[in-house]
DNA sequence: TTGAGCAGTTAAAACGTTTTGACAACAAAA
DNA sequence: TTTTGTTGTCAAAACGTTTTAACTGCTCAA
């Protein structure tokens, strides 16, 4: 044999038609079941497999999808965020099970990314992930949106947001978070994150947390917040301010872990104890949460069902079913630095 | 417009013929600079991308790279080790910034891996990567070799071995760690790992520490060791294993992060402070390792250049380059876990 | 005996590119 | 004037599938 062996090869040793061939090996019941057998057999001793190049132009589809990792920019370019890369994995073994091929790419800027996957064919719907500026994305959206473009992505449901989200109930883990430091009464608490529109992830978080200390007659002091992204340094330098500007707290709830675990630095460094003089909540559980020093409480969102949910509700976008966006139940994981 | 526009739409509006719109936006030389502007006009106008199936198809060719990431079996199916999600970051940039997409693709069992990228035309080629039993892949990787599929591996260069590899300099990273040991005259030192032809990458590290150790006349026990695949429960456990049966040491070199990270845990348990009683070193460099208590010393690999390499190597592979098996320099970085 | 219905198969028409070979139009050389 | 190139452009042939529409032989009912 020359080349790869195509469906006329398998077709001529089989005595049978190309397009029969290709009837036999997708299973089509038009084809009789000997037929079926003897192809099979013949592509088997052949080692033929199916051009997904000519396939996919044929049926116009790629069964492919693509995820697009937005990376918060941090001072070690080849960082990812631990929480998406968990992320990453739970959506491949969903796309593989659904019989898909996952193409990934990560995007820096969040000015232009590219989205043509789509457009150009090399995908048939795109997952969106990572904590982004959202104000920044809406406008991408709607484009997408306009073009007709199939996509789903991780984060908060914002009221009104037009496109179809996957998210954790940051809300909810947040009054997790609330309710456990209320419980072993530490009640004058401090907040790390960005709690504005533009992350709504953890501004819902921050409400969550805010709602359930009302709830309970302690008003949280605007003075003890300071602004972080979702990074290790970024937790640091927020932390440190505060401790700086003398503002005085028992407890501190971090929008993430990553955040959390710049704060337990900064606390150490200005010799503050940890858990002892102040209790630290963080949020993700991500792999690390359980080997600082001391091991650190947080509130948990299930990656494997997160990753599950994106790819099947985007698979049903695809198939042109009904879709509603999805809310996922955190969990509350009690650890050292909080007991 | 009805569906998708095509190249005959963008010919049909810019005047031109549609082979000739094909040249224009591949930028052939043979088209005239003024029609070429045109062209590219009408396409953007249209939101015009070129299809990549019929591309790929025509073209017999997929410009996409697969990556093929094996697991260690652990107990928590979602989590990879974070050394190799380290790679996959910088896999993932390099192929970008060679215009290659990139498929993922993790594998669980050893036996009977898929890797028809190639054969389906899904992939110009594959990356494979992981900690897998190496005496198992053999067979296979000769399969790989005879039906002319292109791939490079992550790994150690064995003499002989029949695959293309781009590795950390494993012995030299050994060497490093005993250096370090020895600098700091800890000289009664275990070893957890695996030191068997089943794990190469495992056993050149050993190797190399062995022969520095040797060099400055210090003989390591054999009693001193313990097998440990490379998760954090391996190493706890074969630890544990080691301190119950009265061995004593003041230092450890684990063969990876994940097994220190386990030893340190195990040492701890029963009393032993680290670094007081025993200095731990390990290897990798894993984001997790400077967040243990204590930091973690350990033999750095590049995990930027290495997916870098494995990409380039790929590339000449499959442009029929000639390509050599490419050995990385490891670098040590000293924490608190030793000093 | 004819006609309808069914099961299995086939030839041929897409799918949207890239690329080969041919062909204009024009300028420069003979 | 004819020849020889050079520069653009084009029509048509791949690439390897999936799928439509048509066509065999059949069997069974009228």
């Amino acid at each position: 044999m020359k080349g790869k062996a195509t469906s006329f090869d398998i077709a001529h040793y089989a005595g049978v038609s190309q397009s029969t061939v290709s009837r036999a090996l997708r299973n089509s019941p038009l084809v009789n079941e000997e037929t079926r057998r003897r192809v099979y057999e013949v592509a088997k001793q052949l080692n033929y497999k199916v051009d997904k190049n000519a396939s996919n132009l044929r049926a116009q589809q790629s069964s492919t999808l693509a995820l697009l990792l937005f990376e918060d920019p941090t001072a070690d370019e080849s960082q990812i965020n631990p929480f998406f890369l968990a992320m990453l994995g739970s959506i491949t073994r969903a796309c593989a099970s659904e019989g898909y091929d996952l193409l990934i790419s990560f995007q820096s800027t969040s000015a232009d990314w590219q989205a043509d996957y789509e457009d150009s064919h090399r995908a048939d719907g795109i997952i969106l992930l990572g904590y982004g500026d959202y104000v920044d994305y809406q406008a991408k959206f709607r484009s997408l949106l306009e073009q007709n473009t199939k996509f789903v992505c991780w984060g908060a449901s914002v009221d009104n947001r037009p496109d179809l989200t996957v998210s954790c109930d940051n809300y909810g883990g947040g009054k997790l978070a609330a309710d456990h430091l209320l419980k072993v009464n530490r009640k004058d608490c401090a907040f790390i994150g960005d709690a504005s529109e533009h992350s709504p992830e953890f501004f819902a978080r921050y409400q969550g947390f805010k709602d359930e200390f009302t709830r309970h007659g302690v008003t949280l002091s605007e003075r003890k917040m300071a602004n972080a992204i979702s990074t290790e340094e970024s937790g640091y330098h927020a932390t440190r301010s505060l401790i700086a500007n003398n503002i005085v707290f028992n407890s501190l709830f971090a929008a993430s872990d990553l955040i959390a675990i710049g704060a337990i630095r900064a606390l150490k460094e200005a010799g503050i104890k940890v858990p002892e003089d102040v209790h630290v909540v963080g949020f993700d559980n991500i792999a690390v949460a359980s080997f600082t020093n001391p091991p650190l409480t947080t509130v948990q969102q299930d990656t494997t069902l997160a990753g599950q949910m994106l790819v099947f509700n985007l698979l049903k976008l695809i198939r042109g079913e009904k879709v509603e966006n999805t809310l996922l139940p955190p969990k509350l994981i009690v650890r050292g630095s909080s007991i």
